[in-house]
DNA sequence: CCCTGAAAACGAATCGTTTCGCGCAAAAAA
DNA sequence: TTTTTTGCGCGAAACGATTCGTTTTCAGGG
């Protein structure tokens, strides 16, 4: 493989001249010209790995979240990633699986692998955890989604509580008084968040507290389709069902499918998320859509803000989600 | 930031012997301990950048694909993610949405990245402009899902044209004799097995081929949609639709639903892959299935058995996939 | 007590860039 | 023409690890 040496010597420059030509510096005409011949008769590139260890720079973005098999997660992925790479940033993703000892390692891996900045997804870690990663590192980290309580950083976030408080209260409106919640763990910020409005909303509406009728899980399948049982085999079975995450949403689904349980005549079913997927039921699911792709953006945007050196305190903004018939 | 070398002058040893102690090399009990201390002390942690100039290696592979946000990539690249970070790579991700110019870009960008390999899920790239990047480069490649004619590389298939032929099969000998395939375009490669499967499924049971009855357009919701709206407005419309992409069957779906088409009565539909999509359809509709854990497993093997060296001719195999009812 | 040989430490060179201060020459101002 | 400015090129010193050939250390045997 050519150097930048092979270059200058056979351009009959200095190293430093087409370095300068190669970052986009003055270059004298006659030079230039033969500096470029002399970079594609030597099918010259710049070494990375020499060009990262002079400037402490990697031009890499680390991105990490839960999974990629989330429709959630993977649009709010296109979006950052398409902003990161306009901007000459490419991205190394990591994914934790929901395991709190994974994301732990992760999250240090990827400190420790180089990249200039960090788009963060959290779920277990905790905020001593962080700060020992993160430690005395320059590494800006945009936390996507949920924040960790205490930790001084960026945060994009959506207005769970809200758009669950005005979903509840549809539901509410149209008739429901037994309202079921499946819903993640209360360790996931946006779970408790999601559960908030729909408390919210029931008192709004003097409706009361049923223990019962709230039911936390994992954000799975699984936790759907059990939960929809569950439910249904209540003394006082709920006329609908707040399902706050998209797999949950088609564990219900299915569970109800099997059992014959028809959707809506039988039982109402909200949905969070993929909307496509909810728009194909027959009648279409009513839905709480959020805005993927300006959280993407978003995060993106603020931690190339980041790396170009603001230094301003973090920040945090609530997006709107949307409801939809 | 520390480096190796303040290491080595607070636990009094030379620069190589901590560098040893890093790698895991012998040093004795006593230089051991205080390399340890020197290295807490210190907060030490080796510079990647470093270490990779010195080595040419950075430990990372290359995923190139069309879009994370289809189910069928994103499950593709959870199981490769998950070996490949096993064995201690990261990946870095590149999502061309299926557009030609940046599905170049992107390849070249990342191999001038320095990624010790790429795993590959090419579109549009010819052999031609593929073996212009890699030129002299040392960078092992494996296709997966589809293969370039004519490039050199390791390649995991699946068996499309087999299971396509099964499928539509399937439905002939449920009573099917005006059968549609809506899919994807000519210059894809599975698309155009889909097809072929399709064509001997006919031809094995001795049904004329209707030229009007195959469509083929983008890999996207909209294509299904007004696919679906395509063949109902025919003179003498299907009975059965073959959709061979998860985006263009919730077109097709969605599409039905606003018309009040029914699904299986009026019209059935056969899809591929999202398979949990599909089941919990009432009924629940007849799928392929790909294997996309062992697609993306084999594919992250393969990759890091190149990177250990193996110098073998390249290989390929098919995956079967599987009807699901 | 010395010698020997293996194990471990040493020091310097190297990887391929970028950067910094200096100097020269040509262009602009006097 | 002389002086000042400006524009560029040059050479050498980093950046922080690994590696290689050589020297030191230290048991154990004679």
């Amino acid at each position: 493989m050519a150097t930048i040496k092979d270059v200058a010597r056979m351009a009959g420059v200095s190293q430093s001249t087409v370095s300068k030509y190669i970052n986009g510096g003055q270059v004298r005409p006659a030079n230039l010209e033969s500096i470029r011949r002399a970079i594609a008769a030597l099918d010259y590139r710049v070494n990375p790995f020499a060009r990262s260890l002079k400037t402490q720079r990697s031009h890499s973005a680390g991105i990490l979240l839960p999974t990629l098999s989330v429709p959630f997660y993977s649009q709010i992925f296109t979006a950052l990633d398409k902003v990161l790479r306009e901007r000459g940033y490419h991205t190394i993703i990591s994914c934790y699986s929901s395991d709190h000892g994974l994301e732990r390692d992760y999250f240090n891996f990827l400190v420790s692998t180089g990249v200039d900045g960090l788009i963060y997804l959290p779920e277990n870690l905790t905020a001593d955890e962080f700060s020992e990663i993160i430690a005395n590192r320059s590494v800006p980290v945009v936390q996507v989604d949920r924040a960790i309580p205490g930790v001084c950083a960026d945060a994009v976030l959506t207005d769970n509580t809200e758009v669950s408080c005005q979903a509840v209260s549809h539901l509410i409106r149209s008739g429901h008084r037994r309202i079921a919640a499946i819903t993640g763990p209360g360790s996931i910020q946006t779970a408790r968040e999601r559960i908030a409005g729909y408390l919210r909303a029931l008192e709004e509406n003097g409706i009361p507290y049923d223990d019962s009728l709230v039911l936390r899980g994992e954000l799975i399948f699984a936790t759907g389709y059990q939960g929809f049982l569950h439910m249904m085999g209540l003394a006082a079975p709920p006329t609908a069902i707040f399902s706050t995450n998209s797999d949950i949403t088609i564990g219900v689904i299915t569970a109800a499918r099997e059992r014959g349980v028809n959707i809506p005549d039988d039982v109402t079913v909200f949905g969070y998320d993929c909307v496509d997927v909810c728009s194909m039921m027959t009648p279409p699911l009513p839905v709480v859509y959020q805005p993927e792709q300006e959280i993407g953006r978003t995060a993106a945007q603020w931690l190339i803000r980041r790396l170009e050196g603001d230094g301003d305190p973090p920040r945090t903004v609530r997006l709107k989600c949307s409801l939809q018939f």
